[in-house]
Formats: C-alpha cells, structure tokens, sequence
RNA sequence: GGCCCGUUGGUCAAGAGGUUAAGACACCGCCCUUUCACGGCGGAAUCAUGGGUUCGAUUCCCGUACGGGUCACCA
C-alpha cells in the first residue's frame, strides 16, 4: 500500500469485524484476535463490527452463535453492528448475504479478472493427483481460462455445473502490505486461479470475505497469520474491483508448544475450558492481551479500558507465542487478590461449600483466610478439605526442621497445649486463643514454633493451611479442636 | 516439496548499529511471618548458526539450520 492509500485510510472512520465461524466454542486464539480487532476499533474511537461466518452448512452446530455472543458480551467486547442488533450494512450473518456475490464475481468476468471453469471435479482430482505424484505444486492447470465465448455460452446453455475463478496474473509480483510485516512481495507464477464461486452457486470464503469487508466498509482486517500466504489473492481481489485495500494485521498463533498449535483436544484451547478451570473472565483476557503483545511500560496488568489505551498495534508480535498455564494462573491470582471480600466471597463460595459440609464453621473466616492464598478457585476445595474430616496423616508432618519440632517434642507441646484450651472459659476466639497460647510459650520460655507448629498439625493433618493453628483453631471451635489435639497425643504416643 | 513468515533467558518479551541486553511468570536465596501464601530485597539465566557490511553488530545484508503458516468447490 503507498503512503497516500495510507493516508486515505486514516481519514475514514475507523471499522474493524470480527468475523467468527460458529463452531460451537470459543478458541482462545480466536478470542484473542477478537481482543485486538476490538481495541483497535475503540483506540481509534471506530466501530467493532460482528459478522458470522456461518456458510459451512455442512458444519452447523445448534446455538453455536451463542457462544459467540455470550463469550463477547461476558469479555466486554461489545460490538457496535451486528446480526442481533443490525446496523447499516447488514445483514451481519453471512448466510443472509448469499445472493449478493455472485452479481460481483459475473463483474469480474465481464471486466476480464474472473472466468467460468466447467471442470468436472472429477477431472480436477485427477490432476492434483498427477502433480502430487511429481511433486509440483498442486495448482488449477488454467483449462478453462481462454474458452471462447461459443464455448463458454453452449457449457450455460446445456446446464453444465460451473465455478467462477479468479484470473491471476501469469506473471509479475503482487506486493501487499501488512501493519506488522511490512511489505511482501510473491511471485503471481506462485498463484492459483482460485475458485470465486462454487458449484452451488455460493462464494468461496476467500471471496465472500473480500467483497463483505468492502461492502460493510471495514478499514482495518484483524485475523489469524494462516491468511497471510491468501492476502495477495485478496490483493488482487481488490485491485479488480478497483477497491482500496484494507489495513491488514496478521496476528500469529498461540502454541501449546514450540511444535503445536493450542487445539480444542488439548481441553484448554477454549475460553470456556478456562472458565470451568476456574480463572477470571478479566485475568484471562489480560493474560491472553500479552502473549504475542508487550505493552511499553513495566506493568503487565490492565484492563480493558486501559488496554485500550496502552495498545499499539507495532508491540505485535510476528512469531507465534505458548501459552504458558503458570503465567495465567499468577496473573489470575493478581485479580483474585483484587476482588472485594464480597465479590472474592461470591466466586469463593461454591467452592468452600463443596469442601466444607459441617455447619459449625463459619465460612465468611475461611474465605478470608482463603484469599490470598488462591489463584484458581478450583484449587480451594483441596486446600481446606481437611476442616470437614481430619485427614489421615503420617507423624512425619510433626517434625519441622526450621520450627525445630519433631514427634517427641511435639508430643509434649501438645500436652501442654491441651489443658490450656481445655480450661480456656473466655470465648473460643482467635484473640483469647492468641493470648491463651502465647502466655503458654511465655511460661515455657520456647520458641513460638514449638507450640504453633505441632497445633497447627494436630487440627489440620497438613503442613500447608490457610492460616496457622490459632485461625484454624477458631474455625474449627472448642469440641473439635480439643478432639484433634487429643487424637494427635495419642497418635505421637502411639508412635513413640 | 514450492511459496510466505519467523528465531533475544525455561516461557511471554523490551530493544531499532555503541546498553551493565529492560520487565513479567517460573526457578533459587534472604527478609517478614506460627506454616503456606501475600509483600520486600537479591541471584542465576538469553541475542539459533556461518559469512559479509561497518571503527563497531542482538540490531543491516546473504546463506544454513530450526520452527510456523499455506498450497480445497473448508472457513
């Protein structure tokens, strides 16, 4: 694109599509390119338009376009024009547009950019077969390309099936321009005379695209890197129709690993899968926002509105980028810790609850002692699954080596811990337990370690808890707490 | 295989001819703390490779290797 065209484009209003086939769940990768193609919109104070791309009939899958909607409308990605709410150049679902292409690829045959192609399919097989067998490229042989106009009229005439294709050039260079790779230039030879128009009548995706991004006006084409290799075709395309070119930015990949692409098989390709893990819908994005995107500054955590504003498309990155399950769990931990009480309480809840079925533990105390120890809401069943029934452990949590306790020692702190929380009348409170214990240690002139310690693993059979002894002492209450000292005496008798 | 694109620590990455080559996650150590976590401080760790160009290349050019994409009447 010269620099005029350029200059052309950024005087037009700003429009950017996401243009979704409805598969039925929402690929991350997808949703990622969805975040781009919105902030580029906003950035530039543009409209974000949605069209689905529901043309593969043969792929329909029921409700599929409500994933659609409802991953955007819950991620914030709220689109201006669109198949619910209309706009000016709609309809916005592709299927409703069928008819409209073809008037546009017999303009191109009559303006000599596009022919009519009878091959059978039959004898098109064939031939890729011939040219695999060789080892060239498997390429349309241009048969139908020079049919005289008799020809072309009688194969109408007669009702013989017939694609539309593109006339590429035989020789020279297409160069287009991408926003992030610059300019690139490929040899026409390399082309294939693609098809514009099927059999049935229907456009191809590549055709369809280009003609609805021109008709609904968009300035800006967001989309995965597997177009890159196609973006001189639709270059062409344009230049056929005498439209101006769009700004393109192709987004790489996000990789499960140096070798694969994240895939709907590995189970957390989807923003759904995500969802069920327990992350945050804002976490997930802003994770996402940063693999194959680093903003300037040093702070990695934004939200949309900020994400809006820090955004540049040149911090793009033109490799692909794995994603990284750890990274994605601290950044979801940063917007847990976050959370209100009330709100980190509401997502909490379902959770502890599973874990935590006695109704004597108040579970307001375990949330709070649960929040800034959790990053994904799905780990905290595991973590305090102990308060519901002490789990069956081995004496070797009683020796710490930092703490310096070990069974003998710990056996006795527990009998000295013992008649203290036994005669404790005030109320069972982390307060007066607070003091109870450290008058003990006082008197014992021992480290707090010696006492706490051995406690903590009394009632929780765990040497990693939410909190230590004295928290998990008020949650679990007097009877319960006194039951498991005394049943961790025995045990450290028992092994003595 | 042809064509296109890419390659900075384990991962995401900044960097735009001269830098002690940022930062984040993860890792390690220390501090805080009754554990863990949080928080604070510190550490180890990177320019795929070979040739050029240049006084000087991570940065520019060419080759090689490796990786990705694409070669459908799918989208």
């Amino acid at each position: 694109m010269s620099n005029s065209e350029n200059k052309n484009l950024q005087t037009k209003r700003v429009r950017t599509r996401f243009a979704p086939s409805p598969t039925g769940y929402m690929h991350i990768g997808n949703l990622r390119t969805a975040l781009f193609t919105y902030i580029i919109a906003k950035k530039y104070g543009g409209d974000f338009i949605l069209r689905i791309e529901d043309t593969d009939r043969e792929r329909y899958i029921e409700g599929a376009t409500d994933v659609i909607y409802n991953t955007l409308r819950q991620t914030g990605l709220i689109w201006d024009e669109g198949p619910d709410i209309g706009g000016p150049v709609g309809p916005y679902v592709q299927s409703e547009r069928m008819g409209l292409f073809k008037q546009y690829a017999l303009e191109l045959v009559e303006k000599g950019e596009a022919y009519y192609c009878f091959c059978s399919k039959e004898r098109l097989e064939e031939l890729r077969a011939v040219q695999e067998a060789s080892g060239m490229a498997t390429m349309y042989d241009r048969h139908c390309r020079n049919l005289s106009k008799e020809e072309i009229e009688k194969n109408l005439a007669d009702g013989v099936p017939y694609v539309i294709r593109q006339k590429i050039p035989t020789e020279g260079e297409v160069t287009f321009h991408d926003e992030l790779y610059g300019d690139i230039t490929v040899d026409c030879a390399t082309l294939d005379d693609q098809i514009l128009i099927k059999a049935d009548g229907m456009p191809t995706y590549n055709f369809a695209n280009v003609v609805d991004d021109h008709l609904m006006g968009i300035t800006h084409v967001v989309r995965g890197n597997e177009y890159l290799s196609s973006a001189p075709k639709y270059n062409l395309l344009y230049k056929a129709f005498g439209w101006d070119v769009p700004m393109y930015i192709h987004v790489e990949h996000i990789m499960k690993d140096k070798q694969h692409k994240l895939s709907k098989r590995d189970g957390d390709a989807s923003f759904e899968d995500l969802m069920q893990k327990g992350y945050l819908t804002e976490a997930v994005m802003n994770y996402i926002a940063l693999l194959g995107w680093a903003p300037k500054g040093e702070n990695e955590i934004f939200t949309l509105p900020e994400l809006i504003a820090e955004f540049d498309i040149h911090g793009l990155s033109k490799s692909p980028a794995i994603f990284d399950p750890l990274k994605l769990r601290a950044i979801n931990g940063v917007y847990v810790r976050k959370l209100s009480p009330q709100k980190f309480e509401e997502y909490a809840m379902p959770y502890i609850k599973q874990a935590v079925t006695r109704t004597d533990v108040n579970l307001h105390e375990v949330a709070a002692l649960l929040q800034p120890r959790t990053e994904v809401f799905t780990e905290i069943p595991a973590q305090i699954a102990f308060l519901d029934a002490l789990p069956d452990y081995d004496i070797a949590l009683y020796t710490h080596k930092k703490m310096k306790t070990n069974p003998e020692n710990s056996l006795t702190a527990l009998k000295e811990i013992l008649p203290v929380l036994e005669n404790l009348d005030e109320p069972w409170t982390q307060e007066n337990l607070h003091s109870a214990l450290f008058a003990l240690i006082e008197k014992l002139g021992v480290k707090n370690g010696l006492i706490l310690w051995p406690l903590r693993v009394a009632v929780s059979g765990m040497a990693f808890t939410p909190g230590g002894g004295i928290e998990l002492c008020a949650l679990l209450g007097k009877q319960d707490s006194l039951a498991r000292i005394r049943y961790g005496i025995e045990k450290l008798s028992a092994g003595a």
